[in-house]
RNA sequence: GUGGGUGUAGCUCAGUGGUUAGAGCACCAGGUUGUGGCCCUGGGGGCCGAGGGUUCAAGUCCCUUCAUCCACCCCA
């Protein structure tokens, strides 16, 4: 039969895979550095704890079917909903709770560019406070994450729904429109002032005051000073007295990067940052690159409520989510991914069937040194396993033939510069340290 | 869900309706009976995505279908 893979899933080749694991180890350090705690929970959760949490979109694109006991299960579609069960089911946890969590999710999204069905997200929440300080250290970890994964052109877009919400209802949007007219504004940066303007005009949204409103406040939104952009702010939500609240969150996220050194050309306070998802009651953000146009890295933001939907008590969260695959499309296309080198540092060659016992002895020492070894299994010739070992990118080889036998020596080489030369077995593991250390 | 592009060797792609469908790279073998990369020689590989149609003749034109990529919607 035809081997096939499933629409929008892919497997990882190890060489792809190598780079998968170096950013997951990198990015799990920094969160532990953080004082985040590890989580993970079951890819399957009951469809009723997944349905109506992420709009009418959302739930169109939940992986959901009949398990054997007839009850409807779904793939999770994201880590929030399951992480929000966990705290509900154990409202014993220690608060405030700052959990990460990196797992696959699916979504029957139709492929393309940075975009799957099952794709890895890497997520940091904080539970149990309300503090924007907790807003302000997420930030400040995507800030760091991707500074020290070597990205250099990304924006960190802040915005506050709750001013939103205030500029919404200064120019006349009822609140049930607002997710209406957040989905258009959204759009400013693809579309341009005059493409929201035709899109409100459509929806039936469009007021002389929004115009006027909206034509000044995105005349100067790309301000290059913070202080200029909060003001603005300021200025919109006047009379609204959560809108008052909103800006001030974002001047103590603004507090919370500056005292932590983070490049101020780094991030924006962008009044037309909307984000789809409708359970975002604070501070939201998102990461963008600007060299390939890939969409958002990072997304995230505060959401009050979600969790009081599986609980008698609320509790307060804020989390963001990085997108491991768009991640590691934006390194491949930058050139900054890994190289091709194997994983196994000394291949030992057959040289005789009579010798194997001699070479499975050695392979282990040098593994009990914590040299990745492997020895060759058939008995090829040796242009051959030296072929193998080139083509795999193995640095170094070890051969043992009659006279090495003989003498109690080896023979070792150096793949990449192609010295050799033949040493006492005894001494064997001290080259290959000595060698391993140089770059 | 809507609209476009592309399907020819493992990969990247040539191929004016007209013999037996090609190249580069990759792969295998030999040149070298204890030594990879460079070089030389040779070799294996293809239902030209699938199905139907037009034609004396289809990889090439038409229709259908599938796959894939891109854009929209939405999103990481």
């Amino acid at each position: 039969m035809e081997p096939q893979i499933p629409k929008g899933f892919r497997d990882f080749l190890p060489e792809r895979m190598r780079l998968r694991k170096r950013l997951i180890a990198k990015m799990t350090d920094i969160f532990e550095r953080f004082g985040f705690e590890p989580l993970d929970t079951p890819c399957l959760e009951y469809a009723e704890t997944l349905l109506g949490k992420y709009g009418e979109e959302g739930d169109r694109l939940i992986y959901k079917f009949q398990d054997r006991g007839e009850r409807m299960v779904a793939l999770r579609y994201d880590l929030t909903i399951p992480l929000s069960r966990v705290v509900a089911m154990h409202p014993e946890i220690i608060k405030p709770f700052k959990r990460y969590h990196i797992a696959p999710v699916w979504r029957a999204d139709k492929p393309q560019k940075g975009r799957f069905r099952e794709f890895y997200q890497c997520d940091i929440d904080i539970i149990g406070t309300t503090s924007s300080y907790a807003d302000g250290e997420l930030l400040v970890i995507t800030y760091t994450v991707l500074k020290e994964l070597g990205f250099k052109n990304f924006i960190i877009r802040i915005n506050n729904r709750k001013i939103l919400n205030a500029f919404a209802v200064n120019n006349g949007i009822g609140e049930e429109r607002l997710p209406d007219f957040l989905r258009s504004l959204d759009k400013l940066d693809k579309t341009g002032l005059e493409g929201v303007f035709a899109e409100l005009t459509e929806k039936g949204l469009m007021n002389d005051q929004l115009r006027t409103s909206l034509t000044a406040m995105t005349g100067d939104s790309a301000a290059a000073d913070h202080n200029e952009s909060l003001a603005l702010l300021d200025s919109i939500v006047m009379g609204h007295e959560a809108g008052r609240q909103g800006v001030a969150e974002l001047r103590i996220l603004h507090e919370t990067l500056q005292a932590s050194n983070v490049d101020p050309a780094c991030y924006r306070f962008d009044f037309t940052l909307a984000r789809g998802l409708d359970y975002y009651t604070g501070p939201i953000f998102e990461t963008i690159v600007t060299e390939p146009k890939i969409g958002s890295i990072t997304g995230g933001g505060r959401y009050d409520n979600l969790i009081g939907l599986f609980s008698k008590e609320t509790f307060p969260a804020t989390g963001t989510s990085f997108g491991l695959e768009r991640l590691i499309t934006i390194m491949e296309e930058l050139g900054s991914a890994e190289s091709k080198q194997s994983l196994t540092q000394v291949l030992i060659t057959q040289f005789d069937p009579q010798l194997m016992p001699h070479n499975l002895r050695i392979a282990g020492m040098l593994r009990d040194a914590g040299i990745n070894t492997e020895v060759y299994f058939s008995q090829d010739k040796l242009k051959k396993q030296l072929t193998y070992a080139s083509h795999k990118a193995i640095p170094f080889v070890a051969i043992l033939g009659p006279d090495e036998h003989r003498d109690g020596k080896i023979t070792v080489k150096n793949m990449t510069t192609g010295n050799q030369e033949t040493i006492l077995q005894y001494d064997m593991e001290s080259w290959f340290r000595t060698q391993l250390l140089q770059p």
